[in-house]
DNA sequence: TTGTAAGCGTTATCAG
DNA sequence: CTGATAACGCTTACAA
């Protein structure tokens, strides 16, 4: 077995709650005592037990971060955003990967809740405006900063993109390059970013006096195999716009694929535009033109507001109803070759 | 404060240790008490403590995850298998990303040793066999799991694919296609998979009698960047290979990109062959030719074998010195318009 | 079938 | 400065 407290405590010769402070280098010891202990501490390869420990602390250093696709370049870059500076203040991060499985998320939010994090990032799968299941186990009393898909009814913690005009940037640049016949595909409309990005992309619309062609907006998921198999379909039909806004560059790629396969060239044939600025994007060979989303940067601050409520929380004993904080990052429309 | 076994007791008249029992329902409780325990447990909305459950029962279902860098594509599609599974039988995962730095990886473990996971599964910066400093924390009592670059000096779990094979199949390809200079480059020396992959490559020369060109063999690290940089002044020098065993599929990339930009052609002048096979290297625009690994598969095989040696732990209370799995996947060449 | 009580490895509160 | 001892929230003998 491994050693506790109380080992270390035998072999020097003094009680365990001597040997607590020494390690804990906390309140008064006699520096020759504290020396002897550690001494043996590190003899034994005494490891202290951060379960124990957070049992009566209340307190784990450990959060969860939730996100529905790792596989997704997005996400990883947000995730070592966070991990990075989590690592930093000494707190462990749980990666739950949702795969887009709306249950998963509740069951992971429950797990989370049940190994006691310290607090919870999470990029929901769907919009918590239609179909609200965290209560009661979200902001509870447990700190909370969502990515994206924020909750409508009430505060919360959050750090986004301005999506909306992100969408409406690229709309009014395809607009501006000629295109005529603008086209939109997007993840059904239960999240609520794809709601902002389609509405960036109509008000460009009513800003140029223009009509919207609903045939030409479509919904699938976030996959890259959903954008090609949705654009592969309107050529073959014979019915499709001249320019394309993806909710993600995942499915912007698949859309480029898909338009070259049919034989069309971007982006004189069809012009396509994207959302996130993976790192794909800037390919000299793929060259799309994108949303950029400072990613790594979206998971720093979001770790850092957490761990900010965190402490706050831990200070305050009651849960003031604090202020939340709302952080919205402009986007960036990055111009390449496909538009 | 969250309501407690004791909570639901009190409400259901019983003793606490009934409330237990009927939780989980183990042994015997009358089944009036325990749709009775149930009942109150969810109207208040009690979550049993993981923390204090871990601390009694010496499981945290828990695991840790340590790898060098989440947002190198070969990364998440690992994790994504390593969490799917995890989660399947109830263990969350702990990301740890070490940016490449061994200071990190070893403060993880020991991190990850307090935190009491049930089990690591490491795919390691560089080669124990030269700074074994896992010693002494690993292989004490935690079940681990080496995902490549596995100590050498003795027996231990791991899942790899056959690098040496690997890379002399990619080799083999270069010279069967008339390639006479190939060069090498991949991360410094430290790296067990490198050794590997470069006796591969060594031992395809070997077989056709060629001369190795040490000044064609270059190191770095897994970076893009560093592909792209090494190549570009090769070429710039004009001492360069006329084709290229890249150390994983980012440097190939790196590669490609630098031999474009000399405005040299790929393959014709300059062939790229690169390990790993992220799904970047598929695009029709990219098409690299590459050493395909199943990266989610390698994950899932990895928890699979994790969580079998912590059953096996948990009943055998005493350690036994268990066989050790060394699984060892075939690796297939993927021949694209690269090379 | 249920209750009592010990114990998991810490920290924290009192006395001394 | 240090030692007892009571938590923390749960599981699990051992009794009843």
């Amino acid at each position: 077995m491994n050693p506790t407290i109380k080992d270390v405590a035998k072999q020097a010769g003094v009680s365990y709650a001597t040997v607590s402070r020494a390690l804990n280098n906390k309140s008064v010891v006699k520096s020759e005592t504290r020396k002897n202990i550690l001494n043996i501490a590190r003899e034994l390869n005494y490891r202290p037990n951060a379960i124990a420990r957070g049992l009566v602390k209340k307190r784990t250093y450990s959060i969860g971060l939730i996100i529905p696709d790792i596989t997704n370049p997005f996400f990883p870059e947000v995730a070592s955003g966070v991990e990075d500076r989590a690592n930093e203040s000494g707190y462990s991060v749980f990666l739950c990967n949702t795969n887009w499985e709306r249950n998963r998320e509740i069951r992971y939010i429950y797990l989370l809740f049940e190994k006691r994090v310290d607090g919870i990032i999470i990029a929901p799968v769907s919009n918590s405006k239609k179909v609200d299941c965290f209560k009661g186990v979200l902001n509870k009393d447990i700190p909370v900063v969502y990515l994206s898909n924020t909750p409508q009814d009430g505060e919360y913690n959050s750090v986004i993109i301005d999506n909306v005009r992100g969408a409406f940037l690229a709309t009014k640049h395809l607009i501006e390059s000629g295109y005529k016949e603008i086209g939109f595909i997007g993840a059904p409309d239960e999240s609520l970013s794809i709601d902002e990005r389609l509405e960036g992309y109509k008000l460009a619309f009513k800003e140029y006096g223009m009509e919207i062609n609903n045939k030409y907006i479509k919904f699938g998921d976030f996959k890259q195999e959903t954008g090609y198999k949705i654009i592969k379909r309107m050529i073959t039909e014979g019915n499709y716009p001249n320019a394309i806004l993806a909710e993600n560059d995942l499915l912007a790629l698949g859309v480029m694929q898909g338009v070259k396969d049919m034989g069309l060239i971007i982006p004189e044939d069809v012009a396509v535009v994207g959302f996130d600025d993976i790192r794909l994007a800037s390919f000299p060979e793929i060259q799309l033109t994108t949303v950029y989303q400072p990613k790594y940067k979206i998971g720093k601050i979001a770790i850092e507001i957490l761990l900010e409520e965190i402490e706050k929380k831990d200070e305050a004993k009651v849960n003031i109803n604090t202020i939340n904080k709302r952080i919205v990052l402009e986007p960036d429309l990055i111009i390449r070759k496909s538009s």
